[in-house]
DNA sequence: ATGGTTGGTAGCCAA
C-alpha cells in the first residue's frame, strides 16, 4: 500500500497537477496539507472520479488539510485535540481495514512558528508541537499501524537543509523546534525517509524566491513518522522530486512510502 | 545580495 504526503499549497489553483499527479504515481491513500479551502469548495468531484474517497478540513484562505483514500473510510476525526480556542484547521486523522487490522493515518499542517521574535507565532508552533506529542502518545497505546504524515515545518537535522547557516534564526530550525521533534520521534516512532537512507541532501520543499528550486536551496520538512507496527511493515521510500519541475509547482514535492498492507 | 514568488483575497497576509 503506498501512502504519501503532500503539501500542495492552494489545491483550486493545483486541481490539474493533483489529478495529473494521482494517475502518474496511483497512492492509494494521499495526506494533504494547505488546501486554502473551505469544504464546501474543495474540486472533489474530479478526485472521486478517480476513484478516491475523499475527507477534508478545510478553512478559508490559509491552511486546511485533506485524506483521499482508495479504500473506504471506517473513522474521521477532525482537529488535534488540546486546545478548544485554536481555530486553524491543521489535522485530520482517518481509520482503515487491511488484512492486519486498523490502519489509521493523521494528515497534519504544524504550525510555520515565524518569526521566532514574535512570541504568538512562535509560542503557538511549540504549543501545538506539545498538544501532537500528548495525542501521539495516546494513538501508540493502541498498538495499531499509524501513520503520521504532513508538513512539520521542522528540519530535523543540519543535513536536511542545502545551507543550515540560512536557517539558524528560523523557527523550522530553532533548538526547541528540533527538540520537540526528536520527543516526538522517541515516543516509539520510525521516520521512514531518514530510517532507509542517511538522507543528506533530500529536500522535501525549495522556496519560490530567489530561483532556491534552480541551485537546488531545499529544506527537507515534509515527514512520515511510523508506529512499530506500521514500521514493521514498511519496505520503502520516494520523494517524488520531479513533481517541483513542472508547470505551476507546489513549493513542496510529495513524499512516499510502501507498506505491505492490503485492503481488507 | 535583508532580496525574491505564490495563492487567496481584500488583511500586505502567510509562507
Amino acid at each position: 500500500m503506498k501512502i504519501v504526503t503532500w503539501n500542495i499549497n492552494g489545491v483550486r489553483a493545483r486541481i490539474g497537477n493533483l489529478t495529473h499527479w494521482l494517475t502518474e504515481s496511483a497512492p492509494d491513500i494521499v495526506c494533504l496539507q494547505e488546501i486554502k479551502t473551505v469544504d464546501e469548495q474543495f474540486p472533489r468531484a474530479e478526485i472521486e472520479a478517480l476513484g478516491y474517497n475523499v475527507e477534508t478540513n478545510g478553512q478559508k484562505s490559509f491552511n486546511g488539510v485533506a485524506i483521499l483514500s482508495k479504500l473506504p473510510f471506517d473513522e474521521v476525526n477532525r482537529g488535534l485535540p488540546g486546545d478548544d480556542a485554536d481555530d486553524h484547521a491543521r489535522f485530520i486523522e482517518g481509520v482503515f481495514s487491511t488484512d492486519q487490522g486498523a490502519l489509521r493515518v493523521a494528515s497534519l499542517y504544524l504550525p510555520n512558528g515565524n518569526p521566532v521574535e514574535d512570541e504568538r507565532k512562535f509560542s503557538y508552533k511549540l504549543a501545538w508541537m506539545a498538544r501532537l506529542e500528548r495525542w501521539a502518545e495516546e494513538r501508540l497505546r493502541l498498538e495499531e499501524a499509524l501513520v503520521l504524515a504532513g508538513d512539520y515545518n521542522v528540519i530535523p537535522e543540519p543535513a536536511d537543509a542545502r545551507f543550515p547557516e540560512n536557517w539558524l534564526g528560523d523557527a523550522l530550525f530553532q533548538p526547541q523546534t528540533r527538540q520537540a521533534f526528536r520527543r516526538l520521534k522517541n515516543l516509539g516512532f520510525t521516520e521512514a525517509v531518514r530510517s532507509v537512507t542517511d538522507s543528506a541532501g533530500v529536500y522535501t520543499f525549495w522556496d519560490y524566491q530567489a530561483g532556491a528550486w534552480q541551485k537546488n536551496n531545499g529544506i527537507r520538512i515534509d515527514h512520515l513518522l511510523l508506529s512499530p507496527e506500521a514500521a514493521n511493515r514498511f519496505s520503502s521510500a520516494s520523494v517524488e522530486k520531479h513533481v517541483r519541475a513542472w508547470e505551476k509547482p507546489s513549493d513542496h514535492v510529495p513524499v512516499a512510502i510502501e507498506l505491505s498492507l492490503q485492503p481488507a
